[in-house]
DNA sequence: TTGCGTTACGACTCTCGTAAGGATG
DNA sequence: CATCCTTACGAGAGTCGTAACGCAA
């Protein structure tokens, strides 16, 4: 056994059980990845794979339980390559930002450019994906850190650091009814909404909210970011309900926001990383920054 | 990096860092133990141990933290390892049991003999120590279960489950002062006192309930098991201080044993494992006698 | 026929052991 | 001077790549 016929069977697993590709993974040729796969079931005595004729087809339960030993042998492999890196210099490096649309653009940007200035030898990976998919990025280890306000809950192997709180917003084009009077939610629900897809920046309390009211408001546009959102607002199409840091007073000006905290629950986004894995100096350091940054946003 | 690698880091430290030595038990020479080391720290990229001259004398901050990692790559390797053969034939084998001489007297016969019928194959090894020490063992991986009463607690890293509850007993020989009128922590107290030594078998508790009651008993001979006890019990030496399991009515009818449930607190004795380590079936199923037996100890 | 996996064989790389040498207490 | 570690070099084991073959959709 050894560290490379282990690794081939994270590569087989990553591409279905397919020999060829998971050669092309391993950059060796495909005879190699069969003989190696022979000698270490050989080695252990039971296949780890079912198999079809020649073809694989999944794990064997033996392999499943092997699978799991594997992702901890990797995983404790890359910290210590992550540790040594870290430890004999770290101000190269790259980091894998995972998160949102929303928080790429209104949270993100001061301390990436803090982050910049301090370690201008890190390159920044930032990958804008849905929420539920983030997580997955995290455990699949193409994320470091991963940033983002819904689906983080329940997860064991991940640490959850809450990052700030914050509420929605109405927004609507100057001169609209709901400019005038005491904002409601079954006002809102009157009109044509456009907010987030299920599963952003705070749907969830959008929905919640609408629901315990027994209202079923007409959400005639969703999207994953809030421009999208303003720009249909500014064609007059509805009220938008995007979160309150999403509106610039500056570039915005034209809109009017509506605060909605008394209506739809606060929402809090988090900054999440794989419990059991080590991060770099300097992504801690990114992290320190994203919390003093929300510090200052919330004063 | 590779897996024979990390596995001299662990012999380098199992060695006091004796390259020499650590050659020995990774059956190499040693220059190509000296050659492997130089081949990690410069593809890490920083050394890991802390040197003078040419001796090394320690693990650097950086080797500290990698050996962790180390470690959990070698358990994950032991698990594969230990699943594959306990896949493929679950009659061979060997079960390596650390326990104090109360429980490898008074409890372990029955299951034992239970584990070699059904398990003829499996080699047992049994280790006596000291309660402290087996917990060791245990880190160590030299046992795969340990049974006792103390010393058990406040270790994340270990499963502990309780297998049963006893108390004490104060034997002394027939016709003793103590056989007459109602047996009291202060009249045991006057007398010199034989039990067992600091850490075995509940004598914590025996320290714990005199302590309470502010009385000092003269313990004028500690030893870790029994019999030793109650050979210098019969010699007329003083009262001794056992476990209810270790009188046995038969054998020791010259002894008179008297209940001393009221007096001390009861103990209980668990069983531990490493909570991260596999345990092959075998390992199981004489977990399993074993809290049988307990149960029928019990009733 | 194409895609996928196995087997055979020669070339190469890697690691080991032997042996000699340097440093340290 | 004995112990401990390093370096040099040749032998052997292990792994890879090429290529040919077997099998199934």
């Amino acid at each position: 056994m050894n560290l490379n016929q282990l690794e081939l069977l994270r590569a087989l697993q990553e591409t279905q059980f397919n020999l060829s590709k998971a050669a092309d993974k391993m950059h060796v040729v495909q005879s190699a990845v069969s003989r190696q796969l022979q000698l270490l079931e050989t080695e252990l005595g039971s296949p780890l794979f079912e198999r079809h004729g020649k073809r694989l087809l999944g794990l064997t339960p033996l392999g499943e339980r092997i699978m799991a030993e594997v992702d901890q042998i990797h995983r404790a492999k890359k910290n210590i390559q992550t540790m040594a890196d870290d430890f004999r210099d770290n101000r190269n490096g790259t980091l894998h930002i995972a998160t949102t649309h929303t928080q790429a653009k209104y949270l993100l940007p001061v301390p990436v450019q803090k982050f910049r200035r301090k370690y201008p030898g890190i390159k920044i990976y930032m990958v804008q994906s849905s929420p539920d998919n983030l997580i997955n990025l995290l455990h699949q280890h193409q994320a470091d850190i991963a940033i983002c306000t819904e689906k983080l809950a329940e997860d064991d192997s991940l640490v959850l650091r809450p990052c700030y709180q914050w509420h929605h917003v109405a927004i609507v084009p100057a001169g609209h009814t709901l400019t005038e009077g005491k904002i409601s939610l079954e006002r809102l629900a009157a009109q044509p909404v456009l907010t987030y897809s299920p599963g952003f920046t705070g749907r969830s309390a959008i929905e919640k909210a609408f629901g315990e009211a027994d209202l079923h408001p007409d959400i005639i546009l969703a999207a994953a970011d809030s421009d999208v959102i303003k720009t249909y607002v500014r064609l007059g199409l509805g009220v938008g309900i995007i979160a309150e840091t999403s509106y610039e007073p500056g570039k915005d000006s034209d809109l009017v926001a509506l605060d909605l905290e008394h209506l739809i629950p606060a929402s809090v986004t988090k900054i999440a990383y794989l419990k059991q894995l080590y991060l770099p100096s300097y992504c801690c350091y990114f992290i320190d920054e994203l919390l003093k940054e929300a510090e200052a946003k919330r004063t």
